[in-house]
DNA sequence: GGATTGCGCTTGATCGATTTACTAGATCGA
DNA sequence: TCGATCTAGTAAATCGATCAAGCGCAATCC
């Protein structure tokens, strides 16, 4: 088997329909009918067709299908990084339930390049995708959508907002998140409450800085510009701002994170100084990634599912696949409390 | 332009070589040797017929054109999960140097399971990508491979071996990575060594077990199967075996773990037992993902360049789908300790 | 009994590009 | 001035599937 002496040695992968059909004594029409399995094909003739292109090792040309076909069965997802576990997830969700449907992926990693963003779109279009999944790089412009919707390819954005386009949108309630977040510890006896990193550049960011404005406006807590510290969401950052801010406010006894990297940071910086987190201190993270449960203390963070969102963006780019001429929609998902040890009240 | 009151109102995509030659007034033979830049149309010719292409937003049709052509300028990568990082940074590099060469990716995720893996396979080639990159599944079988090479599909294996199959590879040298793993912590002056994670299902976890016995083989330390701990490359089960085994084996002081994320695992099972990597005991990981850097301590690992390895893979790939024929490659990247905070010598 | 319908297929056109073979006219060398 | 070569293209075949239209025969209908 391992040697080639003679065997049949197929061509390779040079059978067409019409090499099955004089296999199966039909025509070329009767075999891609039954391929596909077409009520008009009764059930000897289909067995006795799959046993034909079965025998000669038949590979269906799709792309030459597609040439006759509308659809080509393939989606384009464009993120701007992989690396990102939370890229990662989503893109693996979407994948599913692609695949789910029969549809293949064209992957694109944009790096938070808009050139090369734009070059994938190009590309994916002229590989006639039937329609795309994209989380805007940073600085996409909302007319770039405009063109791609004007050219009648189907169109899903997620994660990242982008403001004047009227699109289909799966993404998270960061304002409501983070208000939520803010009014946990609120509710937990807190009162001088710091936010830790963030910046106003993306929509994310902004929201979430918004939430947290809006808890303490709610609470009738004033803000105190001293306690909003925006910046990286690294663990490092994190750790150094922990520490100078409770240097400088003694009363400080909590604080929201942008995000659960920037809360590990906060933890560490905490232990540095030899406080605890959920002892001296209470920190509250967000997006609630795997380390949230693991860490010592545990995180209490404010997270949703990836997975959901990634299935509900796929979902929704087979919806508008189907009817693409129905009135944009948008998903928001909700964050969630996962209430566990760096909280504590007082 | 931006408004549409009537304008052009150029039709959906419609927009055929056919259509481009009128507005030109020449050929569609002439259009489609000007678009890619055939020498025998002169430059004047060449620039109205770009012209009028942009006029009416004219798109390449790659699906026509691949049922003459022999490439279609795809290829297939297929892993068993993107959710990790380690993969998702091979991904992005094969992505990259792809895209440099113009290919597109179809991406598959197979969640270990050796029946969508032949899916995508499958489908994959019905698509008729020019060549597969392919991470096995655990339980992958040779002979599918061998499937794949007698169908005359390109393919290009990494980071998982397959016993028996002759076919291109990319990997890291396990066995001598571990081996020096291991070695390092014999130097730093330990001698009750624990590996923590892997498994003998796939030859990543053979060949790094081997290599952590011949270094103590090496330094005529004996082999103590206690101390050899299988399992899931969770920070999970890295957690609660390390909590185990520090109890059960008072004398143990260090550990060599499978990969960082178990690593980090045993760092916070230390840390739940009042205990500090670095300080109370020396952990090295493996592979040296991007958090390493980040861990407070900062993990001691040994790691390889994975976009090294990704470019390796694409690189490779494209030089069988150019010679088909030659005989099949290896190659295998060395580790390279990053010494930092979670090892103490003694 | 003639018209209609249904079954199980086939024929031939077609999708949108590429490619081979060819040609009208210009240029050139002898 | 004649044949050869070059230039700037064109016409037609082709890739491998799909699909609309149709065909021969038998069964059914009125």
């Amino acid at each position: 088997m391992t040697d080639d002496t003679n065997g049949d040695l197929k061509a390779p992968s040079k059978v067409r329909l019409i090499e099955v059909a004089q296999e199966a004594g039909v025509s070329r029409s009767a075999v891609s009918l039954a391929l596909r399995g077409h009520p008009s094909i009764p059930k000897r003739t289909h067995a006795r067709i799959q046993d034909a292109a079965r025998r000669l090792g038949y590979v269906y040309n799709r792309g030459a299908a597609n040439l006759r076909t509308a659809s080509t069965q393939t989606v384009g997802v464009v993120v701007h990084d992989v690396t990102n576990p939370y890229f990662a997830e989503i893109v693996a969700a979407v994948q599913d339930e692609m695949t789910l449907h029969g549809r293949v992926i064209l992957f694109g990693n944009t790096q938070e390049c808009t050139t090369r963003q734009a070059e994938f779109i190009e590309t994916f279009r002229e590989h006639n995708v039937d329609g795309l999944i994209l989380c805007p790089a940073a600085g996409t412009q909302a007319d770039m959508v405009a063109d791609i919707q004007r050219s009648g390819v189907p169109l899903v954005l997620f994660s990242r907002d982008l403001p004047d386009a009227d699109v289909d949108y799966v993404g998270s309630a960061n304002f409501e998140g983070m208000q939520s977040a803010t009014a946990h510890l609120i509710g937990a006896g807190h009162r001088r409450i710091a936010m830790v990193g963030g910046n106003t550049d993306t929509s994310t960011g902004r929201d979430r800085l918004a939430g947290y404005r809006a808890a303490l406006g709610d609470a009738g807590i004033a803000e105190d510009p001293d306690l909003i510290v925006e910046g990286p969401a690294t663990r490092d950052f994190g750790m150094r701002t922990i520490r100078a801010l409770t240097t400088r406010e003694p009363e400080l006894t909590a604080c929201v994170c942008f995000n659960d990297v920037l809360a590990f940071g906060v933890m560490l910086g905490l232990r540095a100084d030899n406080k605890e987190a959920g002892r001296d201190f209470s920190v509250v993270g967000f997006d609630d990634i795997a380390e949230a449960t693991l860490w010592r203390p545990a995180l209490t963070s404010f997270g949703f599912s990836r997975q959901e969102l990634g299935r509900r963006v796929a979902e929704m780019l087979l919806r508008r696949i189907a009817e693409p001429n129905s009135p944009p929609k948008r998903i928001i998902l909700n964050f969630e409390l996962r209430s566990r040890e760096s909280v504590r009240a007082r």
